[in-house]
DNA sequence: TGAGAAGATGAAGCCCGATTCATGTTTCAC
DNA sequence: GTGAAACATGAATCGGGCTTCATCTTCTCA
């Protein structure tokens, strides 16, 4: 009897009202999550800059795990959904690598809070960490397979190649969108192409290693490097020790 | 008068009984923040898993932040050293970047709590999180720096790239290593080889987007793609979403 | 060998936060 | 207008963890 009336469940709220206090919790959650990280982040917090009183947040979200995972799971979406458009219009993959990056340095921009939420739900949920990089990496997968049917890219291993590439926007991001305050993000920008152009090229070859030093004296194939270092094996040997 | 006998302070323990202690303290510590995460691990976790009493801790940190903050950064050292040593013998950029890659892939698999300590760092300790990146890059960039003076890596701006290879690295082995059971390691090292070494080919020209369609129908110099797009300071009317 | 330094101990103090609950207030269909 | 459902409230419960401290044990060296 109080069950039913105390509590929205998987109903979610029915009134514009709850609707309303229910998205105040999750934008006021997102930047708690955000500034203090998901341990240190109190509900009282969250209550307080939700303006709204501690035992509401009970009304609407069932504990502290789910508010938090439901706030990973719709900033990935938007952030998804912010890129395929604004890469819509691209024809070349090349085109929307840059575009897509570009889209996503404005994302990080406007939500600091990204980076910290996401790397907490590591620890959150595990599963809900995983699924953040694995939507993505299953957009980047067809596009890059596409994109690859059409000669616009060599062929390699899809997933590996997105996880590369989303890599090196996460990095490029954290380093030039949240800790550098003025950067020259269209240099950046042009760098980060620089690699990643000439890296999807389909017109270099595509076996073994191509660049050669032009400067230096003897050609070597891969000379001494010790492929065995001393680290004892995990529990099988080490693979990819040895070729 | 109890100060002087009760704690090591800043000098650290004298007695190869002591320092055995403590190393017991940092060991367990790596592998209980990596289970638990920081903030869910607790001191008597820490203590139970060294075979130590709960008391002894403050003989040899002063507080919990302390041991966490030393695990981190000797992690990172550690981790260094190693990549260092394992390609000192190479003498083609291109084979510091793929046996770096697999010493690292190595190193994550015997340490699969890298990745999490390092990561609640940024909760725990921003300057601690950074500098772990900071000095890889600073490594970086000087090893990149030479090979660009002797023409085997393409002039680029070196930290920017910096941050891709070592944004490439990361995601990989968080992917390949630490998510996957048995992948063919050599494989994914191949793609991202394939990806980095035509990426840092001096021999491929410098300026723009060089890539075209080789199959598609039109030649496209780059016909939409809304070139400056505002990377702006923050809050504005989102951008991007239409385009 | 024995005194003091170094190391080790774990119970107790203290603070904090997630969650519950009994109760009050608003909304809305009839 | 009215009663029930929806929504809102915040004090109180309950558990847990960091840190302190008074005390004990082991080691070292004169």
């Amino acid at each position: 009897m109080n069950r039913a009336s105390s509590s929205q469940d998987r109903s979610g709220p029915v009134t514009p009202r709850g609707q309303k206090t229910r998205a105040k919790l999750l934008k006021a959650a997102e930047s708690v999550f955000g500034e203090k990280g998901y341990e240190r982040a109190s509900i009282a917090d969250i209550t307080r800059k939700g303006g709204v009183a501690l035992g509401t947040f009970y009304v609407y979200f069932p504990d502290k795990q789910s508010i938090f995972i439901e706030v990973v799971d719709e900033l990935g979406t938007r952030l998804r959904r912010l890129i395929a458009e604004s890469v819509a219009a691209c024809e070349d993959r090349v085109d929307v690598e840059r575009q897509g990056l570009r889209t996503f340095f404005q994302f990080v921009r406007q939500h600091p809070n990204l980076y910290r939420v996401v790397r907490q739900a590591e620890f959150v949920d595990e599963a809900c960490y995983r699924r953040y990089y694995d939507r993505f990496a299953r957009g980047y997968v067809s596009g890059l397979t596409r994109a690859m049917e059409a000669g616009q890219v060599r062929r390699m291993d899809p997933e590996t190649l997105a996880y590369c590439l989303m890599g090196i926007s996460d990095f490029l991001g954290m380093r030039w969108v949240l800790w550098e305050e003025d950067p020259g993000l269209e240099r950046v920008l042009d760098t980060a192409m620089a690699l990643i152009s000439h890296g999807l090229d389909p017109r270099a070859s595509t076996g073994r290693n191509t660049v050669k030093s032009s400067a230096a004296s003897k050609p070597k194939p891969k000379p001494k490097t010790p492929k065995k270092n001393t680290l004892r094996p995990a529990r099988r040997p080490a693979r990819g020790a040895r070729s």
